[in-house]
DNA sequence: CTCAGTGCAAAGGATTTGCATGCCG
DNA sequence: CGGCATGCAAATCCTTTGCACTGAG
């Protein structure tokens, strides 16, 4: 983990006059450990002691802050992880079976690709992206 | 359009024990026609004198007959668009601000550099790609 | 007749919000 | 001290389900 990642969260926090409290740095830690994006459940269950809607609250103020990021898959629950710049660029291998996700990089060919799309697309349409996703829909090994 | 649309949805819901009913029919032209996924309001607005529960059922029945597939965007409502092969290979532009989706195609080039990329997770992993998905996610002309 | 399909209304369930309390600055 | 953060409980709202009715075979 990157020793700024603490100070950087605060300041993107100050930045939309949001403190860093106790529980914004256990979530933050929390989803820096992990190598996958966590549900609220999953937050719940590692961390004892946490309000549910605090953690809701608390997770809705750090992904305006742009510091997480709410990752959707196929079931019922959201999730969340660092953005990339905090963590690093990776992908999604989703489970079409049970919802859960893991993390994967692709070659820099694939990303060099993709990139040239990208601009493409941004220069004949009227979209301003942002960032992509390239994520994997199929069944993971737990599930097979 | 397809004229063999029908016929192969009607085909698929059958394997699956299902009729292809008017309203059933009535979806998968109005999926067909559409150039981008459609939530339930977008339907129900296009289509007069379905009740809402009933579109639930018969997209969830369609999507288990693999005739149709949902697709979840950055808000709160679901979509729906006909699986690939029953249209065509596409990508999804989604709008961070909206919600909204529009659908583009990636050149060929870019789509082959994905093939081998996938073949190369689903050999090194315990991962069983089905499908991917290369979404870019930005702020479309109408929200700029 | 039979039984799946449909509409209406009620129930589910993840997420959000109101409010009183506590804590940090 | 003041105001945001927190916890609890209640409210929201998309989606699902129960049930009675209808229509096709």
């Amino acid at each position: 983990m990157q020793p700024e990642l603490h100070t950087t969260v605060a300041e993107r926090l100050r930045q939309v006059g949001q403190r860093y409290t106790r529980q914004r740095r256990s979530l933050v830690e929390l989803l820096s450990d992990a190598d996958h994006p966590l549900s609220i459940p999953d937050i719940l269950l590692r961390e004892h002691g946490l309000a549910q809607s605090s953690v809701y609250r608390n997770l809705a103020v750090l992904a305006q802050a742009n510091a997480v990021h709410r990752v959707v898959t196929t079931d019922d629950f959201a999730r969340y992880e660092l953005v990339e710049d905090l963590s690093h660029h990776h992908h999604h291998l989703i489970c079409s079976s049970c919802g859960g996700v893991e993390d994967f990089t692709a070659s820099p060919q694939v990303e060099r690709t993709v990139a040239r799309a990208i601009s493409q697309v941004a220069s004949t349409t009227g979209f301003s992206p942002e960032h992509h996703r390239l994520d994997l829909i199929g069944v993971c090994s737990a599930c097979t």
